[in-house]
RNA sequence: GGCGGCGUAGCCAAGUGGUAAGGCGCGGGUCUGCAAAACCCGUAUUUCGUGAGUUCGAUUCUCACCGCCGCCUCCA
């Protein structure tokens, strides 16, 4: 299997540090605020990744951490008048409700920066013993020029960040260029205790003193957005290695991100992608087969009609377990017409797409064409032409790879609408089925007309009408 | 200015030094009371932004150019 590690800037066959067990770590959101489109693209490509880990027989430990300590939500609680905490903890709780609904599967630890005050302290000491950084009233600054390796991750030296405009001058640190590891108390902002006086942590330190916790001085993935590259994951790798002199993350993999086009993500006016508001309007799997069919690295149009675009073909994947439940049944016999062969095939095809660098496309692509091998067996299956039980195993196999992707998990949130709906449903379809038998077909199609604006579509198949609820669209 | 990326059919999107996956859409057909779904056939061979070079051969490598985008201490 290769990734794309950005520190070599190439891919590189991947090989964790121990046999048959990955640890990896991703950047989380800082909650201030719904999170939004960009989170849920890093969130379902790290889901990915993960998912396929596993299906490999990899055992995972996934930490994603978050980042509730920060000025936008020290600003966020000076505007409403509350406490840092209490908008952190609102907006972390639905971070994880907006992950649920979009089918992420949950960190085994999901780290909190205000929780790990000693850990960070303890590797800021650390760092001070060590001659790496200084202190100035109160704040504690990591001296980039003495870690010579940085900028190895974002191919940026020294000099250039020099030259960089954007550089803040702040005149207590003896080069523009160091960070903040500890930032001295100010009036209204959350402080903890420290050697140099109260204070909270810079940005970056979390990350590095969370990781090593949970993951040890040196794991293997670190992951999340592009953006994230420089300055926080540069700093991240100074911190550590500094102090333990020891690779810190061995593969660093960076999701592209989601471009709005000419509609801006503007907060102005209701077209913040959240996505709350996307899990409104769309199927979260057609939200993911919409992200994932671009490769996880490459930027990629946030459109509606994208997204409706592929919940139609994400029909087509969600037929099949239905179709194998209907044709299941007969227990048919005859030739198996080589599908197990193909089934094999498409087994090895699907992992030598994922096995590059987690070629989702292709790996769908994949997924396509199985499902075309399977209809059309099927249609060969409902002739006698068949025997069934290769079908209902292609069936299997189809889902088990649409599952290492997070799709065909389940059926859209409350698709199945109220009971009494559902009710009405039935005493509709088994009216126009009588209908139908009495060739009364003007009846029938009334009512089936009203079945679809109930939200229900039926079809009629050899075997008796399939009802199933819209999706999608 | 520095670093990096992209430009493939109507739209989305993989990919390879030897002549272009898949999805959506569209056209034709089979099936159906009609549909729907599914299947079959077709849908980039004056071609993979433009020009030049390397090569027996390039969309795939090199160079230049045009266009678009990201990062350079807010940012998934």
């Amino acid at each position: 299997m290769k990734v794309y590690n950005t520190l070599s800037r190439s891919k590189e066959e991947f090989v964790p540090l121990t046999p048959g067990e990955v640890r990896m770590y991703v950047c989380g959101v800082t909650p201030y605020d719904f999170s939004h489109i960009g989170h849920a693209r890093s969130a379902i490509a790290f889901d990915v990744i993960r998912r396929y880990l596993r299906f490999k027989g990899f055992r995972v430990t996934f930490v994603k951490n978050y980042t509730d300590v920060d000025d936008r939500i020290i600003r966020r609680a000076n505007e409403r008048g509350v406490e840092a905490r209490e908008v952190s903890e609102q907006y972390i709780a639905e971070d994880q409700k907006d992950m649920a609904s979009l089918g992420i599967v949950p960190p085994d630890v999901a780290p909190k920066a205000t929780e790990h005050i000693p850990e960070m302290l303890r590797l800021i000491e650390a760092l001070v013993a060590g001659g790496f950084a200084y202190v100035v009233d109160g704040d504690v600054y990591f001296e980039v020029r003495r870690f010579p390796a940085y900028g190895k991750l974002s191919g940026k030296n020294l000099e250039e960040l020099l030259a960089g405009a954007r550089v803040e001058v702040d005149e207590r640190k003896r080069d523009p260029r160091d960070f903040a590891l500890w930032k001295g108390a100010k009036p209204g902002e959350p402080a903890w205790a420290s050697p140099w006086g109260p204070g909270r942590p810079g940005w970056h330190i979390e990350c590095s003193a969370m990781a090593m916790k949970y993951l040890g001085e040196s794991f293997d993935v670190h992951g999340g957005g592009e953006d994230l590259i420089f300055p926080h994951h540069e700093c991240e790798i100074a911190q550590a290695e500094a102090v333990t002199r020891r690779t810190f993350a061995r593969y660093w993999l960076y999701n592209g991100f989601v471009n709005m086009g000419a509609e801006k993500m503007s907060k102005s006016l209701g077209n913040t992608l959240n996505i709350r508001d996307l899990v409104q309007r769309h199927d979260p799997e057609a939200l993911r087969l919409f992200l994932i069919g671009t490769h996880y690295r490459s930027p990629v149009e946030f459109t509606d009609e994208g997204v409706r675009e592929r919940a139609r073909a994400l029909e087509r994947l969600r037929r099949m377990p239905l179709e194998a439940a209907r044709l299941g049944a007969s227990g048919a016999g005859g030739p198996d017409g080589g599908l197990p062969a193909t089934l094999a095939t498409a087994r090895a095809a699907f992992a030598v797409a994922m096995d590059d660098d987690f070629n989702t496309p292709q790996a769908l692509g994949v997924l396509f064409d199985l499902s075309r091998t399977l209809y059309a067996y099927a249609d060969l299956v409902g002739r006698g032409e068949r025997a069934v039980q290769p079908f209902v195993e292609g069936v299997s196999v189809l889902v088990a790879l649409a599952n290492a992707l997070g799709l065909l998990e389940r059926t859209p949130a409350g698709a199945e609408g109220p009971a009494d709906v559902r009710a009405r449903v039935g005493t509709l379809v088994r009216e126009r089925d009588q209908a139908r038998k009495r060739r009364d077909f003007t009846r029938g199609d009334a009512l089936r007309a009203e079945i679809d604006r109930l939200g229900w579509s039926v079809e009629d198949t050899p075997s008796g009408p399939r009802i199933a609820p819209k999706t999608g669209g």
